[in-house]
This record gives structure tokens, sequence and C-alpha cells, in this order.
DNA sequence: TGCGCAATTCAAATCGTTTTGAGAAATTGC
DNA sequence: GCAATTTCTCAAAACGATTTGAATTGCGCA
């Protein structure tokens, strides 16, 4: 691997001359910039981001933990979380270090993989609401990007949906083709985006006018078989007379509805409509369901980019304030919505 | 974060005496080394990582590299591997860095990863014959161990099962409950492992006398639906006369098999005998199918352990011909295994 | 008392980069 | 033509560890 001081001897330049060349100073003469330039070319230099980190405190490296969630559902999020962040943080000239959350206290990975000393900040994700990390983090004065935060009222760097518009969006649609008994599918509440979306569904549900009694707001891991168990339910008439739409919070649970009410006779969307929220997972495509699903959509791998230059740009100096991100999902109509059913009008109360 | 340097001024040593104490050489003095390390405990002394490695040419950070593959079997296995290898490196002071590969080249990933100048090695799995990343990094002299390997007449580090005993063990056990006709619903043949258990299966049959049509030796990404989709083919008797019993490549694919034979009203062992290899994934377990499951097991996780050791192992100099490990899978005979049927005596041909 | 040897410790070099402060060369102003 | 400025380049110090070779100390022994 050729050296700064190589390129140096080779063209008999000092080091700080060569350094300054390659960085963009602008007291470096233009021929010799590029001398030094086409001598590295050449030479293959690649600059050594150990010796660069020692002397700038940067490492060009970020951590990453991930807690284990024996779920199908976060396990394909992850990947797709996993394959657009290594691209984004890539094109930043970073690369991402990667541990397994098996302790029990929430904190404990994070300092252990500070301890090294290699890492310039972290990507959380998955917050819950007061979460432990980020004060711990924040008493350090290590930078860090929040991924799936939906409440504006924090001070520092996030991205996320706004969950509480997904909600509005949803029950606003389904209201407006004359839904009343609107059932909700939620995943864990324990998390943030769970419990802002129990939030602005039941918000939303409100500004229609609209009650819904808790055993139609179901919350759980967004495993397998949840939306199925849940949906069949729901959909029985035994807990009290049934929903003329079911709102998932993910495609997956989603799909667990769908068979529900097929293996009920309810055809979707004439006796039954359903909308998901929809991360764009490749694994299961909301435009491959029958009938094609009717979605609020944003993309879990394009959420990657702002992610990591959010991270990026905190690290570099850049205030908090200004990297925080809250999308609002788009509203896409398909085919599994429609007008409410005949004798559906009345709702739960 | 305390140094080197504190240590020594706060002691009156020289950062060289601190260094060698802390690092167990034996010219330094009992009670210095005592009272270099009761400071250094106090202090909260960890070594900089980035400093010791421009140093020593070690980083203490290895890389891996994982394939998009969009099937929840490879997924689930994966988290596993993740945990298991994130946790033995730990236990050696190792960190792990990821990338996802999204490019054609199989080694341009590989290329990028190592021109950062941050790793001491890889860790690389799912080898395929002839596998052109092996190549590569022995060209360029880069350590590296190989997780799946199972052919033992190779130059590097390996860890993995012997497919071929695992075929063997398989098939000879259903051979002398009196079976005849056995399938096997293998992995894709693509990747060496499924390769080797093909020719395993082909040989272990051979052995005991007994031929296979090509239509009963399945092969193909291990998705949800493919152990299902394929086990109701064979059953259905449409291609020939229905095997007595089949062997899965994994539980994902015995699960669908299971819901195919419980489709056609076939019940497990009476009228067909399935069994699987056994990653012990935690989220489908072979104690948990009904009937109980009868495997070839060989733990994915504690795999990580070796698979660590020998790469580091391998960093530090061990040659590689001592650090190939081929572990035999134990075979645990549970419920889902019995007496080939009355009628099912004869062979395919 | 003085010499040699072992036991400890230390100063300095090293790794490859960035950055500071200063110096040399070229250019400008009068 | 000489001083003042600008433009460019360089040597050296840092970052925090390891390692080499030398220096110091204490001890036993003649």
């Amino acid at each position: 691997m050729a050296t700064l001081k190589d390129i140096g001897t080779e063209l008999g330049l000092s080091v700080a001359t060569v350094s300054r060349a390659l960085n963009g100073f602008p007291e470096v003469n233009a021929r010799t910039r590029d001398r030094v330039q086409q001598a590295a070319e050449r030479m293959g230099y690649r600059p050594n981001r150990i010796a660069q980190r020692l002397v700038t405190g940067r490492s060009g490296m970020v951590g990453m933990i991930v807690k284990i969630r024996p779920d199908m559902s976060s396990e394909m999020t992850f990947f797709e979380i996993l394959t657009g962040l290594t691209a984004a943080l890539a094109a930043r000239d970073t690369d991402l270090v990667l541990a397994v959350d098996q302790a029990d206290d929430p904190v404990v990975p994070y300092q252990r993989m500070l301890e090294r000393g290699i890492l310039d900040g972290f990507i959380l994700n998955a917050p819950v609401p007061d979460d432990p990390r980020v004060a711990w983090l924040q008493a350090r004065g290590i930078p860090f990007v929040m991924h799936g935060q939906s409440d504006a009222q924090v001070d520092y760097p996030f991205y996320g949906i706004d969950n509480r518009a997904v909600m509005a969006d949803s029950v606003g649609l389904l209201a407006a083709l004359g839904h009343r008994r609107i059932a909700f599918l939620n995943g864990e509440v324990r998390l943030a985006f769970a419990a802002d979306r129990r939030a602005g569904f039941r918000a939303a549900m409100a500004a229609e006018g609209l009650a819904v009694p808790e055993a139609f707001i179901a919350s759980d891991q967004p495993g397998e078989s949840y939306g199925y168990a849940r949906a069949l339910a729901m959909l029985s008439g035994r807990l009290g007379p049934r929903p003329t739409a079911v709102i998932c919070a993910s495609t997956v649970i989603a799909a667990g509805v769908m068979q529900a009410a097929r293996d009920l006779a309810l055809a979707v969307p004439r006796d039954l409509s359903v909308m998901a929220h929809d991360d764009a997972l490749p694994q299961l495509r909301a435009i491959n369901f029958s009938p094609t699903l009717t979605v609020t959509r944003a993309p879990m791998r394009e959420a990657c980019v702002p992610l990591a230059n959010h991270l990026i740009d905190h690290i570099d100096g850049v205030a908090a304030a200004r990297l925080q991100t809250l999308i609002r999902a788009e509203v896409i109509v398909r085919n599994s919505t429609g007008p409410v059913p005949e004798g559906g009008h009345d709702p739960w109360h």
C-alpha cells in the first residue's frame, strides 16, 4: 500500500504538500496538485483510515446494535435497513459495525462497543418512549441518529414517518368511503411507533365521531400468524358486530387478514376493506396481493439515505435541530378498499 | 478517556513501562505491575484500538459481506449466525464490520472493504464450488475463514458439517426402517453445501442398492412454499409411486412437507416418514413439530465460536491446516420417522 | 572498594496521517 | 532596486500505542 511518504519521495515533495494537494487545500499550486493526483492514482494510493482517525479523532465507522426479536417481520425489515444503510454509508465513505444485543440492560452493548474507541456514532432504531439509550448517549456526547422517531419534540437527529398522519390518512380514507366500524391491528405498543399509531388512530376516529371498543384494537409482535388469528377473532362476530374495514400496521399482518377473510368467505373489498402501512419490503409487495393492497407507503430502504446522512452530518457538527426529518407517508389507493357494505353503516356504539 | 501517558504521569512512570506492565511482559517489577494495573482500573483505561492498529498492523476488526437472497430461511439463518458470531468475536475482543453485497462481481465488495485498510480478515459463508472469493483473497494474502465448507481438500481454514455424512446417516436411518422410496428436498445446488448433499444422497442411496428418479430430488431456494409445493407434487402420485420417506435440507422445508401431508390426509409417520437437517434455529424448533421431528442436528449458533476462533487464530499466524474443522451432525430420532408402511416396500425401479 | 551481572526502567523511534508555524520563492508596489 | 506582500512549500509536532536499545539501579562477589 502506497503512503503519502511514498508519493512525496517519488515526486520530491513533502508529505504535508502531498496531503494538502489530495485534500483540496487552496494554497497548493495547480500544477503540483495535478502531479500529486496523478501519482496517487498511478500508485493506487488510499488514505489509511487508521492513521487518519488517530489524528482527526474520526474513524469513519458507525455502530448499530440490533435487538433480537424473533418474528419474521422484524427480520425482513432489518435486512432491508441493512441493505439501504450500508449502501448509504458507503456513499459517504463510512463503515457499519454491527452487534447483537443479548443483554438485559439496553445500554450495556453500547457501552461495550464504545469502549473499543473506534466509533464515531450510532444508529438507533425501534425507539421506546423515554428511550434510556438516548439519555445515556447524550450524557456522554456521543452522536447518534434515531430511526423511527415520530415525535418532533426532541433535541436529537432523527428520521421517521409521521405515524399520526399515517393513521389520520388511513382512517380518513376509510371514513370517506362510509366505514364506521374500523378495526386496527397494531404492532407492539411497547415501541414508540406503535404507541404513536395507536394514539393517532384513536384521535382520527374521535375526529370522525367514532368510538372503537378495545377488542378491535390489537397490539402484539407482528408475527406470522398474528394477523390471521386476530382478524379471525374480530371477523367471526364473537367480539361484537364485525368491522367493515381493517387497518394493519404492516403488509405481513395484512397477509394474515386476507387469509382470514378468505377462510370466512368474506370478499375483499366487497364485504371488508383492508389497508396497511407498507415499508416496501421486496419479499411481500402490496401490488402482489389479491386484490392489490391499498396502503400508506414509506419505503424503508430509501429512508436509509437521509438516515445515514443525518448521522454523518451530525458527526460533522451540524446542529441536531437541522437534522430532524419527519416525512409523510404516501397514500396509494388500490383494490382492497371500497365503499362500506350494505348494512354496515352503524358504528359500534 | 485515559491514555498510557495519563497513567504514566500519575504514577511517575514512562509510557513504555506502563505498556509492558499491562501487557504482561516479564521484565517489569511485580509491585510496579500491581500499581499500574490498579491505576488503569481506577482511571478506566481502555487501550485505543486505533493507535494499537497503527503500530501493530492489527485492527481487531473483521469483515463479513452478506449476499441478499430473498428467502426466509436464509434470513433466519443469517440472524442466527450474526448473533453467535458477534458474541464469539467479542469474547476475543474483535468487532464485526458488515456490508451487503449488491454487486454482480462477487469480489468487488471485498475489494471495497479492504481498500479502507481497517480489516484483519474476513468471514465468508455460502461457498460455491471453486469460489472466486477464495482465489482473490488468497492471491492477496488476506486471512479468512469459510463457513459451510464440507470438502476437506482445501488449504484454508474452515468450519462446516460433513454434508455427505448427514445424507449417509439420514438415508441409513430410513433404509434401516425398510424405506426404499426416499425423496430428497434439497437447497440450491448452486451452493456447495447443497451440491455435497446431493452427491451424498445419491452415494448413500446407491450404497443401499436404491435408485431415485430425478423427479424425487428437488433443488431450489428453500422459501416458504417450496417444501409445501414440491411435497404436494411428489406425494400426489402424479410423478410416479409416492415416496414413503422424505429428507429435507432444513426444518423450514420440513414444515411445508408436514403441511402437504396433512392436506393429503397422510399420517406421519404411519404413511410417511419425514426427517430434516436442523440448524437449531430458535424460530422453528424441531421439537415443536407435531409429531416431533427426527433430524440430523448441528446448531448454527454454536458453530460460530470455532468459526471466530479459527479466523482469529489464523490472523495470529496459526497454519490453515490446523484450522479445518469438519463436524459430524448428531442424529436425533424423534417421532416423525417410522417403519415403512404396508405395500411401500417396492423401490422405484 | 570496585567490578560485573541481573533486574528494572526510560527515552526515542515507529506506524501514516493532519495541521501548525515558519521559511523560501515569486510577485508586487514605490 | 529594495521592501512588502503574496504564493507556495516544508519541517516538525501531534494522535496513542508498541518496541528497540540504552541507561539506571541494586545486588553479589572478589
